[in-house]
DNA sequence: TCAATTTAGTTTCAGATGAAACTAATTCCA
DNA sequence: TGGAATTAGTTTCATCTGAAACTAAATTGA
C-alpha cells in the first residue's frame, strides 16, 4: 500500500496539506469507535435475532433485572441513553408484554416500570450469553491487563464527559 | 439508589432471577460503546458544524488526505466502513466539490477519488482540530498509560474481529 | 465465445436515530 | 390563589443506517 504522496494539489491553489496528515488508523477516536462497534454487534448478534430484542431493549431489562422496578427517567440515568431512546425500548417492551407500566399515584406524570414473568425470562435467558461473551472477549488479557482497562476506560470516560459539557 | 431486592417475581412463576445479575454498569462492552459515543460526539461536534461534514464523510476525507486518490472500495477497508456508508458520503462530498470522480479506464466499474482544493482545505483545516480533541482527551493519562491503551485496544479488536466471524 | 459468476458501486426499503415540539402533570412563587 | 416555569414522557420530522436488491462492467470457464 502506498503510503506515498499523500494530499498534494495544483502548487498554484495556495492549499496545502498538512506536513504531517493524520493517521486515521492510530487515531484513539476512531479505534474506540471501531473497537465499540465490532463488540456491540457481536454481542447484540447474540440476542437480536434469538430473542427479537434491540440494544436499547437490553439495556431497559438490565438494569430492571438489577435494579427491580423504576420509572423511564431512572433508566435513562442508569443507561447513559436518552428519554427518546428509552421511551421507544420501554414502548416495544410493553407491546411485547414484557413490562408492566403502573402511573405512580403520587406524581401521575410518572410510571413505575417493571419486569413481567416474561420479560424476566428473557432477562434470565441473555445474561449468561452476555457474561460468556465478555470473558470471551477478555481472555485475550491477563488479569492484570483486564484491571488497566477498567481504569482506562474510567479515566477516559470521566475526561470524555468533562470535555463533552465545555 | 436502592441496590435492593433486584428482579423478583411472583414464586409460582417458576421463573427466578439470576443468583448474580449482570451489573451494567461494569460490562465492558457495554462502558466501551458508552465510552466510544461520547467520544465520537464530542469530536463530531467540532468539525459537524463548523464544516457541515459528517463523520463518515470526514473519514473519507482523512483517507484521502493520507494516502492520496483512491477507489471507494481501497476506502471501505481503511475506515472499516462498508460500502454502502461510503457511497453515500462520496456522493455528498462530490456534491459539495471537495472530491472529484474519475472512472478509471482499465477497469470502467471502479472510479478514482481525490479531493478537490476545496476538500483539502476543509482537511487540512480539521486535522489539527481532531489532532487537539484527542490530545486533550488523553490528558488524563500518563505516557505509559497511553502505550497500554493502544495495546490493549489493538488486542480486543483482533480478538473482537476474530468472535465476529465465528 | 458466450453464459454464468464475480466485482464495484448505487438504490430501495424498512427501521433506528436525535433534536425539537408537544402534552400532561407538578411545582414554584408573586 | 393562579399563572409561569419545570418535569416526565411521547410524537414528529428529517436524517442515518444496513440488508438486500439492483445495474453495469469484468472475469471465468465450458
Amino acid at each position: 500500500m502506498s503510503s506515498a504522496p499523500a494530499a498534494s494539489v495544483k502548487p498554484e491553489s495556495g492549499i496545502v496539506a498538512p506536513a504531517d496528515p493524520l493517521e486515521l488508523e492510530r487515531f484513539v477516536p476512531y479505534r474506540l469507535s471501531v473497537l465499540a462497534n465490532t463488540v456491540s454487534r457481536t454481542i447484540a448478534r447474540l440476542y437480536e435475532e434469538r430473542f427479537d430484542l434491540t440494544v436499547p431493549e437490553w439495556r431497559v431489562l438490565a438494569v430492571l433485572g438489577r435494579f427491580g422496578p423504576m420509572t423511564a427517567n431512572e433508566i435513562c440515568g442508569r443507561t447513559a441513553m436518552d428519554k427518546v431512546r428509552v421511551s421507544r425500548a420501554v414502548a416495544r417492551l410493553l407491546r411485547a408484554r414484557r413490562l408492566t407500566r403502573r402511573v405512580e399515584s403520587a406524581d401521575r406524570r410518572r410510571a413505575r416500570l417493571a419486569l413481567t414473568p416474561r420479560g424476566l425470562a428473557v432477562y434470565a435467558g441473555i445474561v449468561p450469553l452476555a457474561r460468556s461473551a465478555e470473558a470471551r472477549l477478555l481472555e485475550a488479557l491477563s488479569v492484570n491487563d483486564k484491571r488497566q482497562l477498567e481504569r482506562l476506560i474510567d479515566a477516559l470516560q470521566a475526561r470524555a464527559a468533562a470535555l463533552a459539557d465545555l
